[in-house]
DNA sequence: GGGGTGACCCAGT
DNA sequence: TACTGGGCCACCC
């Protein structure tokens, strides 16, 4: 599997989380593991950096709930605007974490 | 082939 | 809660 086919792994499963949950960088390296049988939160980070911008790239977060460093306005906008759990600036990890079926 | 570099993660303080 | 150090992995000089 190429680095461009990882990305669009990566970016499909992004465009999978709905309104209102999010994704830890960590629980898509996961996910894809099986799919693609490596990557790794650091790197999902470096992909969605480079190529995150057509997806809703603010449902992923950091494990600790911390939103996307550089686009914390627009992150906690567009969260807001989906009804998705916040604390502070932070989102609610424990409610907001969705996984995909299967 | 060796080393630098992250939109990370976890445990300890 | 905030900061630190170590581990991590794949890409890219």
């Amino acid at each position: 599997m190429t680095p461009e086919e990882y990305v669009e792994e990566v970016l499909a499963l992004v465009e999978r989380i709905p309104a209102g949950r999010v994704m830890s960088y960590g629980a898509i390296a996961e996910c894809l593991r099986d799919r693609a049988g490596r990557g790794s939160a650091r790197y999902v980070g470096t992909v969605l950096a480079r190529y995150g911008s057509p997806v809703p790239w603010h449902r992923v977060v950091a494990s600790n709930g911390r939103v996307v460093p550089g686009h914390e306005r627009e992150a906690l906008r567009r969260l807001r605007a989906e009804g998705t759990p916040l604390r502070d600036d932070r989102v609610d990890i424990a409610r907001a974490m969705w996984w995909p079926e299967g």
